[in-house]
DNA sequence: ACTTGCCTACGATAAAAATCGTACTACTTT
DNA sequence: AAAGTAGTACGATTTTTATCGTAGGCAAGT
């Protein structure tokens, strides 16, 4: 009986799974537990059952999909990088900016955390969204 | 006994609460309480003492800041905003950027979640920081 | 002095998220 | 066919976050 409802926002430990599955899908759960592990410290490994459980909750929200090759399963993100992202980040700026998306920007651009190059890349970026309004 | 261990970033619930106080404090529970149902619907409205208690515990994690006036609690936060929305963005950008606020800053752009004049305000913050880097 | 109103403290509970152990299934190896 | 290997299912537990109810203190009003 698998509903339509809402697909909701990841929480952080989903978020970690995503993260291994934008980069490369469809895998298998192992493929991700181990990917988790090798960027966790020693002390805070999570087993395969953990990793297994919460991908299966995961399916059933429906924020992955899943096919069956060789009697082995292999998960795919069902939102795009691009739609996530999205979604994550007005959640955080309707949280913690009075949900001003641009005061958000500002607040990472004037705390150094970005490169002139990535300076570059944003500037080019504006331009080019400036001249599509232009028209 | 109150050690000295790290300040934890904000749960959601924590940073609606700092939203508040950022905007106006030393304030008193009553009235962080009230402003926060006065963005609610009705349906999910919290009770006085929700919010006592989430303060408390918010104290207690050294979170918030209190002082006692004619026998009432006055609370303001720990840290500014400013060093908050920092640290929320970073860990954003960790969890779903692979780290990158930069990229996290192209994604917002992209969406088209801001206006012109934000680009205006935008552009000249970097004008600012290019600025600088060039002495 | 008693009631009423407003406050804080604090334990209890509920709800959500994260972790794990055990059981089952199927294929492989011997 | 028995034992080993590798996978999934799923209940149970733990941990964290969020919510609330009840009790107690203190001042003001009557």
């Amino acid at each position: 009986m698998s509903e339509e409802r809402q697909i909701p926002v990841p929480t952080d430990a989903e978020l970690e799974i995503l993260q291994v599955l934008w980069h490369k899908h469809p895998e298998s759960v192992r493929y991700i537990n181990e990917s988790i592990n090798q960027r966790r410290p020693p002390e805070q490994q999570v087993g395969y059952t953990t990793t297994l459980k919460q991908m299966q909750v995961m399916l059933d929200k429906g924020l992955l999909l899943r096919e069956v090759v060789e009697r082995n399963h292999l998960y795919s993100p069902a939102l795009s990088r691009e739609i996530t992202q999205v979604q994550v980040v007005r959640d955080l700026a309707d949280l913690a900016f009075d949900g001003s998306a641009s005061s958000l920007v500002l607040r990472v651009l004037g705390s150094g955390q970005t490169t002139p190059e990535e300076l570059e890349e944003i500037k080019a970026l504006i331009r080019q969204i400036e001249a599509q309004q232009h028209d």
